[in-house]
DNA sequence: CCTACCTATGCAACTGGTTGCAGTGCACCT
DNA sequence: AGGTGCACTGCAACCAGTTGCATAGGTAGG
């Protein structure tokens, strides 16, 4: 239910097309919160009947016309509103757990492959979140309010990404002992 | 996708019915793969329609009769045929960080009680994972086959949790540190 | 005694998210 | 000239998961 707010929170931040959003996602919140445009278009219909948003049509020529949405009082109420609501914290839920439950059951070394694929997949993401803390937040000392949040957000991502990678070694090593 | 293949696993370790399987979710596969007793019951059905599984019914006085399903060979083949196939690293999602790039949009210290509050649910959870570790693998270093990965999913949610209490901490303090 | 919870299964309605497809026109590369 | 890819919107079908409810007898506690 927090698509809804995601998209909020973003268009508060400035104005944009579905399009937009989506390519944003792809770029930051949706490294937290993923989100295709089919489901961003969909939601910013729902947003709109709700009155959360108004969009306005700009047409473009060389390209089709699009429609810029923004946030209207309503949307920023709802947003308060939800700001000040408890949730419950969300679960971890990986199939790669599920894999090494099931390691027994198969060739030895198999599953052991799975998690190098996955320990390098997320070294990768760890790499990229790395990258855009250096580029975009150099002095983290210095960071207030907006700023502060989106980098501490970015912290998450690389803790996660941290510990994911430091379990696969974890995994890998128990598994490489294990088979000797 | 994985939740056929998480109830195979557990199937394979001992045959049981729909609201053992249940329980046996909430007690630790669920840990990493949640799932409710409707949902697991679906499931079943279309497991056995597919030839996955099959049940032998359990007349019981005092009680409801239960159904109590067996992993079949096809079950078996599924299994190592899925043990076998990559599939995508799990995302993130977790509407903590939404909240957190929304913090400015409301009270100071608001999105701040709501951190304390998910730090303080996920540091419980850590401790119960703490615990079963405990309990159940005292000499972690010992532990060869079903046992060791078994153990290793249980590593994951440990680090996992530690990883997000840690985060939770850093946050309550830049927030903290912030508002002054 | 009454309430509440446990075992055990299940239906129905809904919400959220994914996948595949479709159309338009420009820009770039070969 | 032809293909790929980007910008921009959208429909339709599907899959996975959640929530609320129903049924039914047994056991434990106030």
């Amino acid at each position: 239910m927090a698509l809804e707010h995601a998209i909020l929170v973003s268009l508060t931040e400035r104005a944009g097309s579905g399009y937009e959003l989506a390519r944003r996602f792809d770029r930051s919140i949706g490294y937290f919160w993923p989100a295709t445009h089919q489901q961003i278009y969909r939601v910013l219909r729902r947003m709109e009947e709700a009155g959360w948003v108004k969009h306005t049509e700009i047409a473009q020529d060389g390209r089709p016309d699009k429609k810029i949405y923004r946030v209207s009082a309503a949307g920023r109420a709802e947003l308060s509103r939800w700001l000040a609501t408890p949730d419950d914290p969300a679960v971890l839920r990986d199939s790669l757990g599920v894999k090494l439950r099931g390691a027994s059951l198969t060739a030895p070394g198999l599953v052991r492959q799975e998690v190098e694929r996955h320990r390098a997949e997320h070294a990768t993401r760890l790499e990229l979140y790395r990258g855009i803390a250096h580029r975009d937040f150099p002095k983290p000392a210095k960071l207030h309010g907006r700023d502060l949040h989106q980098y501490l957000v970015l912290r998450g991502g690389i803790r996660a990404e941290e510990s994911f990678v430091a379990w696969c070694d974890e995994v890998i090593d128990a598994l490489r002992k294990d088979k000797s």
